[in-house]
RNA sequence: GCCCAAGUAGCUCAGAGGUAGAGCAACGCCUUGGUAAGGCGUAGGCCGUGGGUUCAAUUCCCACCUUGGGCUCCA
């Protein structure tokens, strides 16, 4: 997933000695020093900035000169000329010398990148690490393998531009993305999970289970879900309000536009006007704006009224539409779009219950996760984004307590994530790791203290005083489309059978013979008679064998095949298959039905 | 938004300065087959959109739209 920011720790410290062992890290950093070597005679002048490992490989950034760049099509020159290099074991050559004289060689060497790094190390620091492979010099604390001749499984795996520091303001530097390992097996599995992950990428498994598209005619980042991804989406929010009901949430609703002024006073305009789209005018010069969060609205409807203590905890639930103004780099399938559905709540409550309210919430997220599917969470504790949010300090502080109170009471690893919070609150983000060990970022807790004051809210209290609420601000899925797409990719299309847009499939083995097509009549009308979803296909001339390819190629998780041997035979016993793995039992119908359900009421991942 | 690349039939892709092709899917006919593709045939394309160059553009150039990989940002 998601790159690290650029690290240049391993050019900015004093050098360090040979290590014990070889790690992976190493050897992915020496990679990366071939590669600007290789770079470096194949394009004279290219000056190269920082070049660390990174969890999938390693990376290096380079400024070519006289405005050449790279293309996709340079990646095999230069992936041959390492590989030419690293046959002739070229030594790691280390080498310690001062600051100054550091300084001056790079300077000669025309590389101002690694000026830059010498002048912003700290004080301390007189003494640097240089190392060299062939004619190639690097500023480098090391430390590295000992010759290019460990470096033979390889691969450059893509060219990108980066800015430089990772600033926006700044020049964009050219970036190309390798990966390496001690042997040739360990790059050829790395290559074969790429596949595995490309397989079961959502936007593919869309099309091919006609779940859902994005035509060109609606616009970037917003999606039309079909009939299935429709129904699978439904059942998703159907137990996600059913959950909700049960714990106490209350259902609202609000629409999808307002006028500027509510954006105002809460504060989005000042601080997420990037965000939105722009405004709407309408004669009279009303400004209208599409929202991009829900929390202004059920302010307005907790302010609708005088309010009690008790009354609170107030939880307020929605699936509410929210729009968002991406850049148009970032939009990415239904994991990142324009247009969304939150499953959104706003719980009111007095600060004397933050705290239950918290630990409750917390609890009722990850348990409903569960049930998704999902059981392997880490949590994330984003703070306060400096200059980027209102509030004093000390507010933003206890709520961060509040929210950290939680989270370590969940007993889950947690992280911190200094400066990620939102605007107007701290949060707390569950994380979720999928099938093939990805995390994904899902829910969010917010706690907040500043819209309250914003929208001047209060409630009376048991003694008859006014008093302020606090605002719990939480989204289980995110959203609805990035959740279904990240169970999607979870599941590989393999919806587990409460999900599952077609839970059996019955083939008929001669699709001519009345008995027969009534016989799977009768099956697929007793099936959804007890709530399932059967179909038989209608599709004519179409043998046993094709369709029960169809069903496994639609991943339907059941096919039962029904002939004239069973009509015959008149034992209500009938073939089934489990789709995902081929096994084959034969079994009675009222079981069938009874395993089927009972599958589905436990909301089992098969 | 920025860097690089790509848009040809529903899908996956080939092609070439002289107005297009394959496989699968769709449709029709034949086949009635007991667990992952039966056979034959038909139809399907403003070659992303708009400009330009040219006798001629889907092919070359420019812009835009959409998509992909990154950067930045985030649910």
């Amino acid at each position: 997933m998601a790159e690290h920011s650029v690290d240049d720790s391993a050019e900015a410290g004093p050098p360090i000695d040979v290590p014990a062992e070889l790690t992976l890290d190493i050897l992915r950093h020496s990679a990366a020093h071939l590669m600007a070597s290789a770079v470096v005679e194949l394009y004279p002048g290219a000056q190269y900035d920082v070049g660390p490992a990174t969890d999938e490989g390693f990376f290096y950034n380079f400024r070519l000169p006289e405005h050449t760049h790279f293309v996709e099509d340079d990646l095999p020159r230069i992936e041959s000329k390492m590989k030419e290099l690293a046959k002739r074991r070229i030594p790691f050559e280390r080498e310690v010398m001062s600051r100054d004289q550091a300084r001056h060689l790079f300077s000669d060497l025309g590389q101002p990148f690694k000026v830059d790094i010498i002048d912003r190390m700290p004080d301390d620091v007189d003494s640097v690490g240089i190392y060299r492979t062939g004619n190639f010099v690097d500023l480098c604390r090391g430390p590295h393998v000992p010759h290019s001749g460990h470096l033979r499984a390889l691969k450059l795996l893509r060219v990108a531009g980066v800015y430089w520091k990772g600033d926006e303001s700044n020049e964009q530097l050219q970036r190309v993305y390798g990966t390496a390992f001690f042997d040739r097996e360990q790059l050829d599995a790395f290559i074969a999970q790429r596949e595995q992950a490309r397989l079961r990428d959502h936007r593919r498994l869309g099309v091919e289970l006609d779940l859902f598209s994005f035509p060109e005619e609606i616009g970037s980042g917003l999606a039309l879900f079909h009939p299935k991804g429709g129904l699978v989406r439904k059942l998703m929010e159907d137990y996600s309000r059913q959950r909700h009901e049960e714990a106490g949430y209350e259902f609202v609703n609000s629409p999808h536009i307002t006028k500027e002024d509510l954006f105002k006073t809460s504060g989005h305009l000042q601080w997420y006007a990037d965000g939105m789209f722009p405004p709407m005018e309408l004669d009279g010069g009303t400004r209208y704006y599409l929202k991009p969060m829900n929390c202004p609205f059920h302010i307005l409807i907790y302010a609708s009224r005088q309010r009690s203590y008790r009354e609170l905890p107030l939880r307020m639930f929605e699936f509410g539409s929210v729009y968002r103004y991406e850049k148009s780099g970032v939009v990415h399938g239904l994991t990142r779009v324009r247009g969304m559905t939150q499953d959104d709540a706003h719980i009111f409550c007095s600060k004397a219950q933050m705290g239950d309210e918290l630990r409750s919430l917390l609890q009722f997220v990850l348990d409903l996760l569960r049930d998704y599917g999902l059981s392997d969470f880490f949590l994330e504790l984003q703070t306060k984004p400096e200059g980027k949010a209102f509030g004093t300090d000390e507010e933003w502080a206890e709520a961060t307590d509040a929210l950290r109170a939680a989270a370590v009471a969940m007993d889950l690893p947690l992280v911190l994530d200094e400066g990620g919070g939102t605007f107007y609150a701290p949060k707390i983000s569950v994380q979720a790791r999928d099938a093939i060990g990805r995390t994904w970022q899902l829910s969010t807790i917010q706690v907040d203290f500043m819209l309250p004051q914003r929208f001047d809210l209060h409630y009376i209290e048991a003694d008859g005083t006014q008093a302020r609420p606090i605002m719990i601000h939480r989204a289980l899925f995110g959203s609805v489309e990035r959740f279904f797409g990240i169970l999607l990719e979870h599941y590989a299309g393999h919806f587990p059978l409460w999900l599952a847009p077609v839970q059996v499939e019955i083939v008929p083995v001669q699709d001519d013979a009345p008995e027969v097509l009534q016989y799977a009549a009768v099956l697929r009308d007793t099936l959804r008679a007890a709530g399932l979803r059967a179909n038989v296909g209608d599709k004519p001339g179409a043998r046993m064998q094709a369709r029960i390819r169809d069903a496994v190629k639609q991943k339907v998780p059941y096919v039962v095949v029904v002939g004239r041997n069973d009509v015959e035979r008149g034992d209500g016993v009938v073939n089934l298959r489990v789709t995902q793995t081929g096994a084959q039992e034969d079994v009675a119908v009222p079981e069938l039905v009874q395993r089927m359900v009972r599958e589905v009421a436990e909301r089992s991942s098969g």
